[in-house]
RNA sequence: GGAGGGGUGCCGGAGUGGUUAAUCGGAGCAGUCUGUAAAAUUGCCGCCCGUUGGGCUUCGCAGGUUCGAAUCCUGCCCCCUCCA
């Protein structure tokens, strides 16, 4: 590990940039004059952040810190990616249903592959290092556990707010919760990690860290926290369990529709936090929303725009802006459609088929009753013409438009 | 160890013998409308069937009572609260 990478200075960068790095998309940073001499330094700091593989995928608010790492990475500093293989392994018990089956290595194998896969299409690569915990938790005996243990009170722990709120209600609390937060401190003390890199909810298992580290004899870490970003429910926080979260790698057409989805009051969040649009154009958006001088809906496909050649490339993104423009504002047939293929009685010029069950087989419809439904809400079209039964004359090339998202062309056998 | 409460569809949460494939809310899907896969509004929302009807499988698990059970009985599993 050498530190004779070249580390750009804080106060080498012009100041708008050292204002974009410092203010832009961050929520807090504990304490942020000892972050600003760390970056003047000139020496690479340690950026710590931890997932547990528990689940695979990244999404949008994830990536709000992420754009962070990437940022701080161009200035020369390093990344410490550490997998939770050994949390992800005791399970997390929240949640008062069923026990939660204990994840197999295999599949966490398989997950810390998957996310790392994502997580690098927004981190670089090159200057991150990936740490297992099983390095240092394995090899923990009962004798460190309980000294580790000891070294805080309940009463410290139940200060963390959503304890504190399940205690005061009476909900359950297991033990192995409590542990948790120690855990991810520790953490921090085994990569001797400078900054630890979390969404706001994070507050107390990071300032813990520094805590740890400090009765250790390392240097308390600093905390930099970013925004919680809303999903596009647009109540709650994104994340993947109450599924409404856009995947980084979910294909381009469909993350550029869920960000065309959003309610208009969350564009300039987004903009905010997941692009590099300035704040200038932000402000300009603002005023124009305000006046009534621009459509919300512009800035939007701008917005969608942007996520999502962030992640597929300008080309795809302008493929998918197409293909939305096109399907949803002219109402017109995609480019491009997958075939299903079919054999049925020939009536006149057309031939009878039964579609349902090629659609079904082919999963552009999810059951046989759905597809009944469908037809009875008057939502399949052929070649333009609603069809109220299953059975319908079709030719060789005609379009089957199901619901509003689902386009199909026929193939006769 | 003692006392009490509870396990219902994707989630939350009603229902305590029949008209209940199961009120309601959320999510999801669809129609209309539109400035967009926004908003609003209406409908659908277990699976299957040549389908204004029929079949099958659902209310922790396994049996039982009954013409009939998510609802009653027995056993088992799991969860929670309080006391110790």
């Amino acid at each position: 590990m050498s530190d004779t990478a070249k580390v750009t200075l804080l106060r080498d960068l012009p100041p708008a940039r050292r204002d974009f790095l410092l203010r832009r998309g961050v929520a807090e940073i504990i304490p942020e004059h000892e972050f600003t001499d760390l970056l003047n330094r000139g020496t690479p700091a340690r950026l710590k952040e931890g997932f547990d593989p528990s689940s695979p995928d990244i999404h949008l608010g994830h990536v709000v810190g992420l754009r962070k790492l990437r940022q701080l990475q161009e200035l020369g500093h390093k990344v410490i990616l550490i997998v939770g293989n050994w949390t992800a392994r005791i399970g997390d018990p929240s949640g008062q249903s069923a026990t939660r089956p204990m994840l197999t290595e295999a599949q966490i194998e398989e997950n810390a592959q998957t996310y790392m896969e994502q997580f690098f299409r927004v981190v670089d690569k090159d200057r991150t290092e990936v740490r297992w915990q099983t390095e240092w938790f394995s090899d923990f005996t009962l004798d460190t556990v309980i000294r580790l243990t000891a070294r805080f009170t309940v009463a410290q722990i139940l200060a963390r707010e959503d304890f504190n709120k399940r205690y005061t209600t009476g909900n359950p609390i297991s033990l192995c919760e409590m542990l948790y937060p120690l855990l991810q401190a520790y953490d921090s003390y085994a990569i001797n990690s400078d900054v630890e890199f979390g969404g706001t909810d994070q507050k107390f298992n990071c300032l813990l860290g520094r805590e740890l580290q400090q009765m250790m004899g390392q240097n308390a870490q600093q905390v930099f926290f970013t925004p919680i970003l809303v999903g596009t429910d647009g109540k709650s926080k994104m994340s993947k369990s109450l599924g409404n979260y856009i995947g980084v790698a979910e294909p381009p057409g469909q993350m550029y529709g869920k960000v065309m989805s959003l309610d208009d009051s969350l564009i300039l969040d987004y903009f905010e936090l997941v692009t590099d649009v300035s704040d200038e154009e932000m402000r300009e958006m603002k005023e124009s929303f305000a006046s009534g001088t621009a459509n919300p809906m512009d800035a939007k496909k701008r917005l969608a725009s942007e996520i999502t050649s962030q992640f597929h490339g300008a080309e795809e993104a302008d493929q998918a802006e197409a293909h939305f423009t096109r399907v949803h504002q002219m109402h017109e047939l995609p480019d491009e459609m997958p075939e299903v293929f079919v054999t049925g009685i020939p009536d006149g010029d057309d031939v009878r088929v039964d579609l349902c069950r090629p659609l079904v087989e082919g999963g552009h419809v999810k059951s046989t009753s759905e597809f009944k439904r469908l037809v009875a809400q008057n939502a399949v079209e052929i070649d333009g013409n609603k069809v109220g039964e299953l059975t319908v004359p079709v030719r060789d090339g005609s379009v089957v438009k199901v619901g509003r998202r689902v386009f199909v062309r026929v193939r006769l056998n």
